[in-house]
Parts: structure tokens; sequence; C-alpha cells
DNA sequence: TGCTTGTCTGTAACCGATTACAACCCTCCG
DNA sequence: CGGAGGGTTGTAATCGGTTACAGACAAGCA
């Protein structure tokens, strides 16, 4: 039993390979019971059109763009990890992705569609791409365009309840700059904080396991006291809680850390707590914009939510802040 | 102008597409003289089969598995830039890519042939592999199948011989655990050490930015004084300098440090100084062992030279040790 | 010379899709 | 009632390769 092809369709349904494949691509005029008859016997069989076989007709693959911004590291495990997601779709539809890292004023050939990560206020790509033609996707909200995010704030608040629900009232969250999704996680923790009257504190710091090492270790060396701590990625909370226990800290005995993105392989002997992004959905969804892109579909976007992803590095409060 | 078809090629060459194919393919039996022929028009017109009309002919498509054991890190800067070297060569050619990792035994449908990465001395995957008739290059040295591997020892040598030609005479080691590629960089180390009669400390540790941090932080916290120090991975090294620089030392003014593996995007403000794999070429001697062992060609390994990329880490060792 | 044999090459069908073109059917109108 | 016209559908060529089959040709042998 192989895959179906274009003419075990059209035998089953009765009709041409042409007729097959003007439903297929929606092309010409097909009568409206002949469209819904193929299209029944299509998903009975769950066919799938061969890409190969397009590629050769068409003379030319489909491609999609991944555009990300100069400064950012394409190493990073959320991009690897979105990346892997997205190939996991695109590859068997024979579609190949294009890293667009940089500038975008110097393509020649755009892809067929594109997909826009950290995007900025004002992003000269987007006008590019606008007056180009080419269907865009942006990975973050955005009010005029196609896009998808995951729920920031509301994640940032699932996390920050972990502590208080169980009593933390003295909290810090540990940033990452100024990008809008670290905003949004800042503000999630400032609403779950304020909910309950917690006192805050905010660390300022880069992104990477060191960074929050060094961030935590300092603050806490030079005299900053609190019982549970806010992490906006999982690898600074990693930072983090290594740094409280090279201090001596148990974790979460003394002090409660929570991340957020749901990394897996962290180098951290307990399973952190923290607030899963659904990054397999997240590209998934990107995908199904960039399809209605294609076919002239109306302007959405969408939340993807995000589950907390309850670990070892939670506990109550200690009866006393440490020394 | 557009690429050349088989069309082209038989036309200019003066034969059918048939004899083309088996040229291409090396089916069946053309003669000499006409092969030749074939090949000069093909070379001249650079031509390049399509991969969408083989893969429709063949009604399968080219698989490349990658195979990696199971507690490995996917998400390393070096999985990652491998994989993508790879994939610069197998998109275009329509090769497919697929992740192998962790169990060999329980997998049906085998790729056309699979990368090996992480030896073990006695490998399972080997004999599954070999029992099956999949070609297997693998990625590092082994005396008994196709290998290609960067030159861990010279390497080494070379980073090393960056501290002791200043003048370096107190230096450490800082390595990354039980591996094959641990070990063949400590030889080089010690061996360069050796040659200048140079005293050695070797800190055990993990691989991990933050293990480097931590490790060296501690030693020198413990007492333990050097004025060059070789870290057996870049993202260790980097992990060593910031380490001094919290504790208040110059690099390189107090302490040279040096790393290996080249990689781009390193979180360090200095440049590093570092020996660089190749990986790039690793890739393509990988794929071009994989063209021989589907040829069935002889049995060869070999390694790829590594370069020495100096930075602003090294400096002449301080009069006296720092205290 | 005539027949066999083996080497080499051309021909044509085929892989799974797309698409221009022709043919069909039905309705509407003069 | 006959023809025009529009909406639908089938037919066949095509994309760039592969491969079974048959044919051409030269050499070998009696």
């Amino acid at each position: 039993m192989t895959r179906p092809t274009i003419n075990d369709i059209a035998r089953a349904a009765g009709v041409s390979k042409g007729t097959v494949s003007r439903v297929l691509n929606g092309h010409s005029t097909v009568a409206v019971r002949t469209r819904a008859q193929v299209e029944q016997v299509m998903s009975e069989l769950n066919y799938v059109p061969d890409p190969a076989a397009r590629h050769l007709s068409w003379r030319t693959g489909q491609t999609l763009g991944l555009s990300t911004l100069p400064g950012d590291p394409l190493l990073s495990p959320y991009q690897v990890l979105f990346r892997r997601a997205l190939e996991a779709h695109t590859a068997p539809a024979g579609v190949q992705l294009l890293d667009l890292h940089g500038e975008l004023a110097q393509v020649v050939r755009f892809p067929s569609a594109v997909l826009l990560m950290h995007i900025k206020p004002h992003d000269t790509r987007l006008d590019i791409l606008v007056a180009r033609g080419v269907p865009v996707v942006l990975i973050g909200h955005h009010p005029q365009h196609r896009w998808v995010a995951p729920d920031d704030q509301n994640g940032a608040q699932l996390a920050t309840r972990q502590l208080t629900d169980v009593g933390h009232r003295e909290l810090a969250f540990l940033g990452t700059g100024e990008s809008q999704v670290a905003r949004d996680r800042e503000a999630g923790f400032r609403a779950a904080a304020q909910a309950v009257g917690a006192n805050v504190f905010t660390l300022p710091g880069g992104f990477t396991v060191l960074d929050g090492y060094r961030t935590v270790r300092r603050a806490w060396e030079g005299g900053l006291r609190f019982s549970g701590l806010f992490a906006a990625s999982d690898e600074q909370a990693v930072g983090a809680a290594t740094a409280l226990q090279d201090l001596g800290l148990d974790v979460p005995g003394q002090v409660s850390v929570v991340g957020f993105d749901g990394l897996p392989e962290l180098p951290l002997p307990l399973r952190l707590s923290t607030v899963a992004q659904d990054i397999p959905r997240i590209a998934e969804v990107a995908l199904h914009l960039v399809q209605e892109a294609l076919a002239g579909d109306v302007v959405r976007g969408e939340y993807v939510p995000v589950t907390l992803q309850p670990g070892q590095t939670v506990a109550p409060p200690p009866r006393r802040l440490p020394p």
C-alpha cells in the first residue's frame, strides 16, 4: 500500500486527473459538486501531493525565508528549536528554508514567503517585503499584519503565581534588556506581584546562563534579599539557581526560582520550574498563516497559549530571609 | 540562460538522453570514448541533475542520517553548525537530513547513508549499520571505517604554543571530561608544554560557559596560580576569561586565555584567541566520503587541519604571578 | 560468406504532477 | 428549432530524469 497519486484520486472520484489538479490549485472553475466530491475522496485516502512532481511541473521549488536581525544569536536554543519545528513541516513538503540573516535590501530573489522574527517598532524589513508583495508572517504581536506569538504576559503571570501561591512576597525579576518580549514578561510579573501586594526588585541583565549567574551572585553579595526569583528566560534561571547554590543557599529551600520558555537540555541537576512555550505549535500556526497569506485570506493574528511546567525549584519561602 | 537539462547535454554531445543518463548513474555499459565525451560536455556546461526529477523517477528521495548519542546536547553550537554546514550541501541536492538521536536498533527504514558522531570504543551502532549494509562515515578517527576528524592533537599544540611562544611557563588546562576528543586535546597540550618545560595543572570540568566560569573561579580562589590557560573548548574559555575578569584580573595583561573550536557569536567583549575547526570542510569531506561509500571506493579517513585564529586574549606573562 | 555473439546506443514508456486546448453540455434567445 | 455562449471537464503535451527493450554494428567462428 503506497501513497495515493493524483491518478488514484481521479479514478476513485470518477473524474480526470486534470480536474483533480484544478481542485488542488483552486485554478480555473470546477463545479461545486465535483469539487466537494474530489475533496471528499482526497481526505478519505488522505492524499498529499508529491512535492517532487509539483517542483518538476512548476520548474521552481517553494522557498520560505526566515528573517532574523543581524545582532541576534542564530545559535540560541530558541532559534534552533523554532527552525527545527519549521523544518519538521517544510522538509516533507519539499519547501526549502532560507536564512535571511541581516539586511533584506540586497536580496535579489525573494522566497515565496517570509517569516519575520525579532520585529522592531519601525522595521524597514516590513516595508521592503510589503513593497515587493512578498507574503509576510511575524513572530510577535503586530496590529497590522499576520502574526503569531506566545502569550508572554499571561505566561509571566502564571510563572509568578507559582511563587506567590506558596507564599512568596519578596520577589525579584531578572530581565533581558529592551525587547518587547522582555517588557511583556515584566508586565505580567508586576501584575501578578501586585495582585498579592508583594515587594518587587528588578535586576537587569543579558539573557545567557552566565549573565544570570553573575547578575544574581553580584546582587546577592551586594545585600539584595528575596525569597522568589522569576527569570525572563530559562537560561538565566539556570544561571541564577547555580549562583544561589554556589552562595551556599538551598534551592528551593531558601530561595525559589522559576524560568520561562520550557527549553529542554538545561544544564541543571534540578528540574527547573518554568512556563513552556509551545514552539511546535507556534511554527505550525506560522506556516498556517503563510498558507492564508498565499490564499489571500483575511489578515489575523493568534496568541499561542503557554503552559505551566512545574519542576523542583519552587517551595514555600523560609520563615525569614537568609542573612 | 537557464540551467542545462539532460537534453541539452545529449544534443551537445551528439548522443541520446538515455546514454547521458547511463553515464550519470554508471549503470549498464557505455563506451569509454562516449563516456569521456559526455563527461566533457557535462563539465563544460556545468550540468547538475535536477533532484526533483530524479526523485520522481526513483519514486523515493535520498536521505542522510545523522546519528548522535542520546546523552549529547543537540543544541550545542558545534552540533548546530555542523548540521547547518551539511544542509548547505544536502538541501540543494534534494537530500533530506534525518535525525537519528538515540537508539538505532528500532529504526525501520534506514537512510541511504549514515553519519556517526560521538563514536564510543565499542559502538553497537556500527554493528547494526554494517549488518544492514548501510554506508557509514564516522566523525572522529577510526581505524576500520571511513572517517573524518579535525586534527585535535596538532590543534591543541598550536593553541598551547600561542602561550608558550610569548613566554608563559605556568599553564593550566581546562578539560571536558572523558571523551576521546578531550584526551587528544590534553595530549597536544602536554606535548607543547613539555617541549618548553612548563609547569602544568589540569582542571576537570564540564564544557559549558558556566562550567568554565565556576571551575576557574573556584580554582583561583582556592589559591591555584597560572599565567596562561588553555581551555578545551571556546565556551569554557569564555567562561574562564569572564571569571578571571570578575576576580579583578586583567585578561590578557595578567592571565592569557586560549580556546579551541573557533565558534562565532561568543558572548565576550574581547575577541578570543583560539584555534578554529573548519566545520564546513569537515562536512564537505564527510559528504564526499559518503559518495565514495556509495560508489564502493576504497575505505579511507582524513584529518582536516585546524587553523590558528589569533585574538586579543593572549599577551606575554606578567613579571610575577598575581597574588 | 553466413550465423552467432556481445557490446554499445537509441527509442519510448513512465514517474506524478500542471496546464493549454478542445470538446462537451446546457441554457438562452432570436 | 438552431446556433451562440458560458461553464465544466477530458485529453494530451510537458517538466527532467530513469530504464526495459530492441536495434545496430563489429568481431569471431565454422
